[in-house]
DNA sequence: TTGTAGGCGTTATCAG
DNA sequence: CTGATAACGCCTACAA
């Protein structure tokens, strides 16, 4: 056999022998444990053969005896209905979630779930710290939720659930369209809405709801019914509208080339740039969108755990969902 | 302190004393370990028990015993440099790599990192079972291939390196701008090609020179150089040009309308159809682009681990660049 | 200031 | 057919 990999993965006992302490004290000094007081010239011995040693933890044994990871876990539905549109969607977001784990210290787990049986096992299964979860179907997250361990951080997007014990962050959409209905001069003007389609109902209605369209105004976009979308928009000429996200309104936008209708996006995701121009946007106060904002909750959640709090009041006095407003 | 979680996490350990046999035996069970022979009886009363006690199997124990956690790393580069439609390409490729992950029954992790100095710690730390690598910098892969555990797949994305240890995916873009200038007609045209900036420099000349332009004919895509892209399109005005990848495509689309310019998109990701309507297109041969193929190369490197190879003749006899070629 | 030893949940090797 | 038991690499309370 072949020596392929020149060194063998150096253990924190390899250097403990080498540098003639114990494990222990190997362990204390690599993480700067505050409350063990050593030698100078022990730490630096330590330290030494470390690099030396080339040494690389094992954060899979530091989970396994922490019993957390420091992974986060990102969660979206997968369904055959999914078009481009939302694949570019959760894209962005594993993207952007990224961004903010790098920032944060953590790394990032990106998994996409069977939106007709959708499992939170791998939270467990892999000690995850946190979790962002993508649109979840009301019906099957109460299933769920019984078996759910507690005590992760959980943030839920695009969802409207009734449980109060998760944060959930959604757009404000009824004060989104009323300010559309503001600039775009008047409510007695023909309207309609391009959205995507939710697994969760609760959102879907409720925004059709603050859109106060009629169904016959309003498109919801999936694989099955794209096809049926440039008729739709040729019915809507000379109407102004709105299409929900940047990945659908760039969709609509490019389906509407020549067509004789203004278009406004509701930026959700931060990232208006993509949009040709020409087409008008509302965007979240914050930049970065709905992740940014669902992120932060779910890290400030991960800190008060580490801190002496025995429980987690979750969700439950400052309210369950935090609006996010679009200018 | 309040018991928020119901049930604590049930171990092996659990079951085993529950159903009144041995941890092994439950391990073998769970597991459908084949060399070991059950009673019927036995098997069934601990899958019973392990069900009703909601069993969730450990994959941080899992992969501290084994070896390997199941687990598939996506690595990009970031940079300051970094404009939207990268962003945009890493996240497509996350959300493909998913995807792909689920239907291989693995986990993805999605890092990215520092481009001037990249770390691949990430893979030992966390006993990755494959690596998909983008657009790695050359001389900054040399540095850490020594440090490198080798006996992990890597596949590499976007990036020309000598080392013919790594397996490479390439598009074929000498054969991409013969088959373009082909079908728009003779090479006596006008030509002009807008491509996003990588960190691997030879992957960059390796384009320009493929498409025999000069200097000026050429745009190279950075945040810096953003702003001056409308600029360049402008006295590319009668010209036809080539834009590389859909994102860069799509931007390049955005800022040129209303000029008279025939713009053709290399596809290399998998999704022409984020497109506007009037751009042309060639397209990879297989559906999914590079990422597709990376993937499945990286999966037949780690199954052939599991085999009675000792070592891995990664990439030498059938070559370590795997080209890829538009149609 | 440093060491000892038990534990985290699985896997795998031997014995029965 | 099943059961002990030693790894796996790290953390940490408790000794020394």
């Amino acid at each position: 056999m072949i020596e392929v990999s020149g060194l063998k993965k150096a253990t924190m006992k390899d250097i403990a022998r080498e540098a003639k302490v114990s494990v222990a004290t190997v362990s204390y000094i690599l993480n700067n444990v505050n409350n063990q007081v050593i030698k100078d010239e022990t730490r630096c011995r330590v330290l030494e053969t470390a690099k030396r040693l080339n040494y690389i933890p094992s954060l899979t044994a530091r989970s396994l005896a922490k019993g957390n990871s420091g992974m986060v876990a990102l969660l979206f539905n997968r369904s055959e209905r999914d078009g481009l549109w939302r694949k570019m969607y959760y894209g962005m977001l594993a993207e952007r979630a990224e961004t903010l784990c790098k920032q944060a210290g953590l790394h990032l787990l990106v998994l996409g779930m069977d939106s007709e049986r959708p499992t939170f096992d791998i939270v467990r299964q892999r000690e995850v710290d946190g979790v962002l979860l993508v649109d979840v179907k009301r019906e099957k997250f109460r299933d769920i939720s019984v078996h759910f361990s507690i005590g992760v951080p959980i943030v839920l997007i695009d969802s409207y659930i009734d449980d109060p014990l998760f944060k959930k962050v959604v757009i404000d959409y009824r004060q989104a369209f009323a300010l559309w209905m503001e600039r775009s001069g008047g409510s007695g003007k023909q309207c309609f809405l391009v959205l995507d389609e939710f697994s969760n109902e609760s959102m879907m209605t409720e925004i059709i709801n603050a859109s106060q369209l009629d169904s016959a105004s309003v498109f919801v976009l999936s694989a099955d019914s794209a096809s049926g979308l440039p008729e739709f928009l040729l019915r809507q000429q000379g109407k102004s509208g709105v299409a929900l996200n940047e990945f659908v309104g760039l969709f609509v936008a490019n389906a509407s080339q020549g067509l004789k209708l203004e278009l406004t996006v509701f930026c959700t995701i931060g990232c208006p740039e993509i949009l040709p121009p020409g087409v008008r946007t509302l965007r979240t106060e914050e930049d970065g969108g709905q992740l940014d904002v669902a992120f932060r909750i779910m890290r400030s959640m991960v800190e008060s755990k580490h801190k002496d709090v025995d429980y987690l009041a979750v969700g439950t006095e400052s309210g369950s969902y935090v609006p996010i407003s679009l200018k």
